[in-house]
DNA sequence: CTTGACCTTCCCCCTACTGGAACCCCCAGT
DNA sequence: ACTGGGGGTTCCAGTAGGGGGAAGGTCAAG
């Protein structure tokens, strides 16, 4: 199958999956005119990227999972382990948000909003 | 003051200045020999800069708010728009990673760990 | 034979910086 | 006078993860 399709049923952006076969993530075939040819491994692989990506893995841990599903003789700490750290840097960021999120609210709810300047917003900024 | 005093001042390292500066954000003087003249009011500036930036306003909402916080005679409603805004877009991003950390949370939980190669995260990214 | 939908590569663009190389400037010490 | 070290300067390249678009080859239908 050509890219189009192998990106419709996967929903990774032809764009996106070419870009993976230059990082060297999947090895689609080519055809003698020059076209991608998808087998079905490869549309399972970049499905797989797909939902690692969706779940916030880096490229690099998602080289590693790949790496790990199609090794049988894993081992699943491994797995967990990449797991757990992600979560952590996903929890780290939450709480910077949300950390932002705070001061940001205050700051907004304490904003009068009509047309003249004084604006705690403004001052927060410059003290 | 040179630019390393600036930074010291500031907490905006230097790199991040000349940055600024080549963006246009920043306009401090230049002495004879070509290096940079920081005044106080540019060093005030890169302040200003440094909290939205801490409040993760992007670049191009730091220009806007900085020409708010120089016109004397700003709106208020403008100051908090884009605050507005800029919270709404926080708040995506919170949900976003709330929904990832959910999910992994949930798939971590319920991997053993072990060296067995069975492992609920490889089977939900594969399926 | 042409049209339009695919496909290809290539290169630049994005955010907001960061690191490094190559080079200039100034002051203190010997 | 020379040297060393700690400023400063510019420019280039790279980061993560692609997106946009140009220039050009391919293919099936009418």
């Amino acid at each position: 199958m050509n890219i189009s399709e192998a990106a419709d049923r996967t929903r990774v952006p032809p764009k996106t999956i070419r870009y993976y076969e230059e990082i060297g993530l999947v090895h689609p075939l080519r055809e003698p005119n020059g076209y991608r040819r998808f087998r079905a491994e490869d549309v399972h692989k970049l499905a797989f990227l797909g939902r690692a990506r969706a779940l916030g893995f880096g490229i690099d841990d998602c080289r590693v999972l790949l790496a790990l599903w199609e090794n049988k003789a894993r081992a699943s700490a491994e797995v967990k382990r990449i797991a757990s750290e992600h979560l952590g840097s996903i929890d780290a960021k939450i709480a910077d948000l949300q950390a932002m999120r705070g001061t940001l609210a205050e700051l907004v709810e304490a904003c009068a909003g009509n047309d003249r300047p004084d604006c705690p917003i403004i001052t927060s900024l410059e003290t």
